[in-house]
DNA sequence: CTAAAACCTGACGTTGACGTCAGAGGCAAG
DNA sequence: CTTGCCTCTGACGTCAACGTCAGGTTTTAG
């Protein structure tokens, strides 16, 4: 068996897909519908995906919660597919990586206020 | 003069204070709504306020930005004006502040992987 | 074969912190 | 007095990532 005819890949179907991501399958659905992730179809209509799906979810989620929307998720994809970037990509990559450092700073000083309030309230109940 | 009559503080309009903090005169009359930030009124039922509402505020956002709801923010007040928790105070406080550091551990893994592929897409144009 | 479980496509609802617009006063300057 | 800026109270609009419901098809288990 050649490298190209490898692997006939057993394909998930969607619910699948989500429980081995730990979302909805809306979630998947809704991915889909914003270019993220692009399935298969059986002759039936029904959504086929391959396992890393599954590690590319979790991937989406680990950007939302960085605060990137979909829209920048997709713009940044090809960077992890082909590892091929132009000027802008390279660009936007560093805004969000800038972007989410101030981010974890200012979480940082808000910890910080809390922990001081909570340092007094308990030794001040 | 007493410490009561102490200061008889030059109060200021809503503009002042929206300028002063860095937010628009629509959020500082939202906090208000949201049972935050208590304004006096003028006869003609202008908004009053004091020079600490600016820092409150600036404070307002501090937590904002670190996930806490207005709602919440309220509820947490009165550990900061009086010093003073129950136990029911103390758990939100410490469920904020868990929820805060998970957060920046979320985001700072975040932050690793992009910079992965900022290293990569550098050496790699 | 049949019933349950899973899937499909719309399409409207939700949440939070505001933005924005409309229409009506209020306030200091010239 | 009037011009111009500030403020007021509603009340609807926004955005993102889904939740949820309706009504129908497909797959799977027994």
């Amino acid at each position: 068996m050649t490298a190209t005819a490898a692997a006939a890949e057993r394909l998930i179907r969607i619910g699948e897909v989500a429980r081995g991501a730990g979302v909805s399958v809306r979630a998947v659905r809704y991915y889909e519908q914003q270019g993220l992730l692009i399935a298969e179809r059986s002759p039936s209509g029904q959504r086929l995906y391959r396992q890393d799906a599954i590690a590319l979810i979790r991937f989406f989620q680990q950007m939302f919660a960085a605060g990137l929307t979909s829209r920048r998720i997709t713009e940044l994809l090809p960077c992890w597919d082909s590892g091929h970037t132009d000027a802008e990509q390279r660009a936007m990559l560093r805004a969000e990586r800038d972007r989410i450092q101030a981010k974890v700073d200012d979480l940082q000083a808000a910890l910080d206020r809390l922990d001081e309030v909570i340092a007094v309230t308990d030794t001040h109940p």
